[in-house]
DNA sequence: TCTTGACTCTCCCCCTACCGGAGGGTGTAT
DNA sequence: ATACACCCTCCGGTAGGGGGAGAGTCAAGA
């Protein structure tokens, strides 16, 4: 029989830890002093505690490895959870190994411009939303007049907007003078259909790539280079139509500069 | 101004996650009512809640990331603490790597017995120990006699052990009749030299694989079979010379199917 | 037999990056 | 006025223990 520091000393394992597997029941001292709470562990018990560490080492957690030496369940079940521990570890050196690529080609943006960038490009899931919109083929400067078109159906069906308005360019290349452009409004509720709005589910989006313009739009140009710098350095590919979400107008002030803008691009892997 | 659902909503993060984010002051809302604590972002917050959203797809610490956007530190220090990161991930790879490995030969030796073995093979760091100890060659039955000698001298010289005993087989190969053993105890103070005992320092080893052998001597070759397959399978190899810790004698029961001893191999990556 | 020093016990708080829910106040549209 | 959606703070929980306080125990020496 051994106190708890020999057998701490013989096992390589932690008081704290030897006695926190008492504690959840995964390790029990053969025998306890019950007038002095003392742990007795016997020289029997270091297969069972070697065991642990050989389970734990495999990445099971404590209760997966008190179900295992519990039950002695039948090997198949062994089998199925070695084989789910094994599906996890992999898909976690794949997510390692992509993280590692990004820390590196992070790495190597800040030597070559030795300044952090501006804006980040992040990955997001965007859901399917309901919204007013009109899609026309225009150019690029009538972008304010589908704009108005909208909200002018809004304030006329006393519809509110749910979120900040949207513009979706379905045109495969930028032409100054014909864009094929949705102007959409994102609504709570429901509405009647318009003359030239329409009332439709703009789709969920699974992976999205987005980036934060701030400023006018004549620097938009910069904004959409990084993007599609960061899609073809990370292995997607674009995978739908871009758009521009409109978080903050240049308002009433009229000053471009405090204009914030999201830009996104559905990508998929390549 | 957006309020704390709709900023949840445009930048795909919880609600719960911007209030934490605010509550360790790593992005604090532009604006908060003093009467009923409302919180009222910005849009442009929102490049700074990506930067945040990507430096923690990085693998960062979101304490790490407030020290990136606070004191706005040179390319330099950016440039050290992703180095630092970069590292930390490729041996976080490795590991995985090395458990997935771990995990699949499991399921190799499992699909082969269609049984869990019965001992587990651990890898530990044994510290160093003073040790009074005797060495010499004799045949595999004389190591009782070299017991005898050890703790002759430690009662003797009233010196009380500090652990189990321990066997050393210095010997290459196995020869029944002269083996070049060590017997050794552990002791706590110090003590004369004796005549044939010495005291001396029984070296750490980094890397000890051990396994747990329980009952009688005549089963332990495979237990060192079990030991040596197990090196061989994860790439090591053998470091020093095998110990046995004697962690349960058959005491004066006689009976030898209650003996614990763990055997001991140093070994290093091959 | 007493004392001393090394152990041991329980209990509580700490860590990460949040999630879930209770209980109560707000904003706005009918 | 009322309904309902939102918002707030506070408390408790997660996995696997670490750190430490305060108190009790054990074994050996004087």
């Amino acid at each position: 029989m051994f106190k708890t520091g020999e057998f701490s000393r013989l096992s390589q394992v932690t008081v704290k830890t030897l006695r926190y597997y008492d504690k959840i029941g995964l390790l029990e001292p053969a025998e306890v002093d019950r007038f002095t709470s003392y742990r007795y562990y016997s020289a029997s018990q270091l297969p069972r505690l070697n065991r642990i560490l050989a389970l734990k080492d495999l990445g099971l957690a404590l209760d997966q490895i008190g179900q295992l030496l519990k039950d002695n369940l039948s090997p198949e079940q062994i089998r199925g959870m070695l084989r789910l521990k094994q599906a996890e570890i992999r898909q976690q050196v794949q997510e390692e190994q992509a993280r590692l690529a990004r820390v590196e080609q992070r790495l190597r943006r800040i030597e070559q411009e030795e300044v952090m960038p501006k804006q980040e490009v992040v990955l997001k899931q965007v859901p399917a939303q309901t919204v007013a919109s009109v899609r026309d083929t225009v150019p690029i400067s009538g972008l304010g007049q589908l704009f108005g078109e909208v909200f002018a159906y809004l304030g006329q069906h006393r519809v509110n907007p749910a979120g900040p308005p949207v513009g979706i360019y379905y045109g495969e290349e930028f032409r100054e003078e014909a864009m094929d452009i949705e102007v959409a409004a994102p609504v709570v509720g429901s509405a009647p259909e318009g003359d030239r709005v329409k009332m439709r589910e703009l789709p969920a989006v699974e992976e999205m790539a987005c980036v934060i313009h701030e400023g006018g739009y004549e620097t938009i140009g910069g904004t959409y280079g990084q993007l599609m710098k960061w899609i073809e350095a990370n292995g997607y590919r674009i995978a739908g139509p871009t758009r521009e979400v409109y978080l903050k107008g240049p308002e009433s002030g009229g000053d471009p500069s405090t204009c914030v803008t999201e830009v996104q691009i559905p990508v998929e892997k390549a």
